[in-house]
RNA sequence: AGCGGGGUAGGGCAGCCUGGUAGCCCGCGGGGCUCAUAACCCCGAGGUCGGUGGUUCAAAUCCACCCCCCGCUACCA
């Protein structure tokens, strides 16, 4: 396949102290479904997921469990590489902050950010529970008769200084504004969402190390060994340390010229004004592209990180029976505007009507056709001129839809693809016919075309089906009618069993 | 409170930027077909587009005010 230009496209790296649930899976989905798209599109594509390994947080959830940080995160890293596995992500790489090459760029990029005078010493207060060995901010820590008392403990807070390093976030005012106000954000209004904050509030310098004696568990300030580096920063670097940042500078600019980094709304601060000033502060461009994504909820529940509520996984695979309708259902409730409150009736609906009755049966009886009347053999002959420009169409719309990042409304034109095709069938009837090659090859191209689009969603629905009906996928190329000359339908497969609704659980 | 998003048929959503017969999916009613996973196709019913006022020949779409829902408000990754 042709080579048209390169794409790199990332998810936020996750913090490892419990399994990865459905919200994980949401932002990591997407931007499984950009990447694969990209490379049908004939990219060169660099896919890059991960882990957040360092921190107070972990440093104590691994003490709790008796284990030193590292056999616990090696451990977690082991768990999300596995739930990645079972939903088909297919990442270029699994970055972990504690990676050999990742703490040398944190270290490069901090020693010349510190070189150039935009990090201070100074003290950080807050107020601080001793049982907790944490700050709470105003609005997290409960006010009673005057006291400031712990959320989890209920006791008293402690006003408490430590020496910290600040980082001259303030110095970038203007150059953060600058670039919000650019074409960076996607959707646009998160970015003025953050441009009013920084208009109302100005941009304060952040504290961006931890005295080690709290916090071990990260990576050590290159100018000062009693200083460890604040998660956050660390983080963030993921993003250029993946590429052999200072290493590989062919590389690195080829891929960072065009980065897509794929977060939900909760950390948009950090992807913007942090990011992009920590950037500036090693001479490197802002990402080409931030696409903000809103939270998909549960009757009510936040299926976010910090939600006690969770939705497994593993209980949407086995409902559902693999990975593929998972990651359809997830795609076509997705919002990047506004949150998307679901229920298991509405996935069942959408898996039952949708996947089963449009698409699978759709397969199916073009499959049972093909070979009842043609011996699975169908060759190339006259294409329907109405039924080429209903689907060239679709296509159209389909691919401005998936650059545009809108994969629910991508989807729904999908499935107008297979929609057309089972309308094409019924009028044209072949099933009268001796061998109606020409109704037969009409709606498998229709097929393939459809099935091509979805292959970035369900891939391994597409390959199933590709298989089966003697086909394969190649490129965006392909999706137009006639681009495929020869079909050996060997299978007519039943590709979704339906569920029965009201046996949620 | 400030800022941001939203309130469109029974449910889920698009349209609003670039005013001009209100659109899609599900569900519902009727019909057709029988190749197919009781699947598919066609037709239909159902909405005065949160409220009030304004601009306009014309507003779901623009402006003002109000009501309701949700989110964000930085060192918690």
């Amino acid at each position: 396949m042709r080579i048209v230009g390169t794409f790199y496209v990332t998810t936020p790296i996750y913090y490892p102290n419990a399994e990865p649930h459905i919200g994980h899976a949401y932002t990591t989905i997407m931007a499984d479904v950009i990447a694969r798209w990209r490379r049908l599109c004939g990219d060169e594509v660099f896919f890059l997921t991960g882990t957040d390994e360092h921190g107070l947080k972990l440093q104590k959830t691994a003490e709790e469990k008796g284990l030193d940080p590292k056999t616990f995160v090696d451990r977690m890293a082991e768990v999300f590489k596995r739930y990645w596995r079972l939903l088909n992500i297919s990442y270029d790489r699994f970055i972990r902050t504690t990676d050999e090459d990742h703490v040398e760029t944190v270290k490069k990029a901090l020693s010349k950010i510190y070189s150039r005078g935009l990090i201070y010493k100074g003290v950080y207060r807050g107020w601080y529970c001793t049982s907790c060995e944490a700050f709470y901010a105003p609005g997290e820590y409960i006010e009673e008769g005057g006291k400031k008392l712990c959320p989890t403990h209920r006791k008293p807070l402690e006003l408490i200084e430590e020496e910290t390093y600040f980082f001259k976030l303030s110095s970038f005012e203007n150059y953060v504004k600058e670039q919000l106000s650019k074409d960076i954000v996607y959707p646009r209004f998160y970015a003025k969402e953050v441009l009013s904050k920084i208009e109302r509030d100005g941009l304060r310098d952040i504290s961006i190390t931890r005295p080690k004696t709290r916090v071990y568990w990260g990576v050590e300030a290159p100018w000062d060994p009693n200083h460890t580096i604040y998660v956050w920063i660390d983080a963030l670097l993921n993003y250029v340390s993946a590429l052999g940042y200072d290493e590989d500078h062919e590389r690195f600019n080829r891929f960072w010229n065009v980065v897509h980094h794929v977060i939900g709304k909760d950390i948009l601060w950090f992807h913007t004004a942090v990011w992009f000033a920590v950037l500036a502060a090693i001479d490197l461009p802002p990402p080409r592209k931030v696409v903000v994504h809103a939270f998909i909820t549960l009757k009510g529940l936040k299926i976010g990180k910090s939600a006690g509520n969770v939705v497994s996984i593993d209980y949407l695979v086995n409902r559902y029976g693999g990975a593929d309708p998972v990651r359809y259902l997830l795609m076509r409730f997705s919002s990047l505007d506004k949150d998307v409150e679901f229920s298991v009736e509405q996935l069942d609906s959408a898996y039952n009507t949708e996947l089963a009755d449009i698409y699978g049966n759709l397969v199916r009886r073009v499959g049972v056709l093909a070979q009842k009347k043609l011996g699975g053999i169908v060759e190339a002959t006259e294409i329907d001129r109405e039924l080429e420009a209903k689907i060239r169409e679709r296509v159209e719309k389909t691919r401005e839809l998936l650059n545009a990042f809108k994969f629910s409304e991508a989807l729904i034109m999908i499935f107008d693809v297979f929609r057309e095709a089972n309308a094409y069938l019924n009028k044209t009837e072949p099933w009268r016919e001796e061998a109606p090659r020409r109704s037969l090859y009409n709606t498998l191209e229709c097929v393939r075309i459809g099935t091509t689009l979805l292959q970035p969603f369900m891939p391994n629905t597409a390959e199933r089906v590709a298989k089966a009906l003697g086909f394969e996928i190649r490129s965006v190329e392909d999706l137009r009618m006639g681009a495929w000359s020869s079909y050996r339908v060997v299978e007519a497969p039943i590709l979704f069993k339906k569920v029965r609704s009201g046996s949620a659980s």
